[in-house]
Parts: C-alpha cells; sequence; structure tokens
DNA sequence: ATCCTTTATTACTTGCCGGTTATATACGTG
DNA sequence: CACGTATATAACCGGCAAGTAATAAAGGAT
C-alpha cells in the first residue's frame, strides 16, 4: 500500500481534494475545472480511492466522488509532535504568524512585544 | 523549487525529521540511526536544507542538523480546512477517535451515544 | 606535510509515476 | 437495437528521483 504521503505530494491530486473540500463532484466536472485530461482524471481519483481519501457513489453513469477524512487526519497526527515542538521555540513562530498576519490583513501593524 | 509535500513524501526524510525532533544530529548519527548510505544521508540532507526544513551548523569535520519550523507549518496550514472539514462529519471524527482511544488505552470503552 | 575522519559531490543506473492515445465498459435515450 | 455520454482501463513513453560507487573536500591530529 501507498503512504497518504506520497499520494497528497501530486499537485492535481492536492487539487482534487481542494475541491471536494466544498462539495462532491463528477469526473467530468474535476476535468473541467482542473483542466485535466479524462484518463488522467480518473486515475488520480482511483489513487485516491485506493488510499481511502475518497469515496465514490454512482449517480447514473456519472460518479460523484466526496472526500474521506481518515488518510488526511493520519497526515495530521505525524505532524502533532512537529507542532508540540515549534510551539516551544515561540520567535520562530512569532516571526511565522507576523507574516501570516501580514498577508491577511491591509491595517497598519500592532508592532509586538520586542522594542 | 520543490513542494513542502514531496519534499516529505519521501520515508527517510521523515524519519531525519523524526530524529531530529529530539535533538540535533550529526550526518554520521543519521546514517547509524537510519542505517542508510553515507551519501544517501547527506543527499537528504541537502534536499531538505535547501526546502527549509533544516539547517546546519558546523561543529569542526562534522556538521549537526537541527530543525527549522517552516515548512511544516506549511504542510500543516494546508491541512487546516481539512480539519475543519472533518470537525463537522462528527460520526467519522468519532469512529476515528474511538480507533485512537483503543489503541493507547487497555480499559475497557465507553460506549458512546447511539444505543 | 601526512594521515585519518567526516561530509559533500559527481556520474551512473534503475524503478516508478504521471501524462497521452486508444479502447472498453456502463448507463441512459431514441 | 443503435447511439451518445460518462467513466474506467490498458499500453506505452519520458522524466525524475533515489540508491550506489567513486572521488573530492574540509578539518583535526601527529
Amino acid at each position: 500500500m501507498e503512504s497518504s504521503f506520497t499520494i497528497v505530494a501530486e499537485p492535481n491530486r492536492r487539487a482534487i481534494l481542494g475541491l471536494l473540500l466544498s462539495s462532491e463532484r463528477s469526473v467530468g466536472e474535476l476535468e473541467r475545472e482542473l483542466r485535466l485530461s479524462q484518463p488522467s482524471v480518473s486515475k488520480h481519483l482511483r489513487v485516491l480511492r485506493e488510499a481511502g481519501f475518497v469515496e465514490a457513489r454512482g449517480d447514473a453513469q456519472r460518479r460523484l466522488y466526496r472526500l474521506r477524512p481518515e488518510p488526511l487526519m493520519e497526515l495530521d497526527e505525524w505532524l502533532a509532535p512537529f507542532r508540540r515542538y515549534w510551539s516551544k521555540h515561540l520567535d520562530a513562530l512569532e516571526r511565522h504568524l507576523d507574516r501570516m498576519d501580514r498577508k491577511t490583513t491591509t491595517k497598519p501593524r500592532k508592532r509586538h512585544g520586542k522594542k
């Protein structure tokens, strides 16, 4: 079996998962939204399905794919110890949060503690 | 540049990161603990370094590698919307937590809500 | 300067993965 | 039934990434 990490390493597969986040989709929809060939989409979906990331439900000749949470949870669990790690290294964390902040806000920065 | 996902897709690379979690290590130490060839370790470290996962500090002829949090945070951020997703699908979440629980506990399960 | 240790780099090979084309299968419609 | 649509599968190809062997480079000890 394939590791969940290698599955998600593929950009188009991540894109598919991202789309399924909002609602289930047919192969054709994914094909159009991602501008991929149909066989390519089917192939990725097969990989995702066999790895448990998605499941299919047949609607006539279409097949509607939807997310399944487990494998992504697995990834999340692997990350957990690292989260604990960097929550101790506060300085780096702050720099990071600062960057995040700067990205999403237009208002002037609230200069932080030091100085 | 390489996506953080593809970097972490490699099992040995994950292993390296896992080890660095507890303390910084030299190439030779990683080599022994992971039973990998020296060039292989150096190569992985190069990839990890160029992607910002680790940084090196020279101690004489040795080089001590330690973790850097940013790229892993990036992964974590990608996962965020999915975390939100599955926290709404409580049933699957519960089944999952149940499994987790079962893994780490020896005491009898507390059968949950439905029946 | 020579030697030893530790790490980096190069050149090469090989296996795998994703894309494409072509074909098959499933299902509905006339 | 024949036909159109939607999806899956097969066969093939090209590229890339990881391992290895050999060599270089850096630093310390004598």
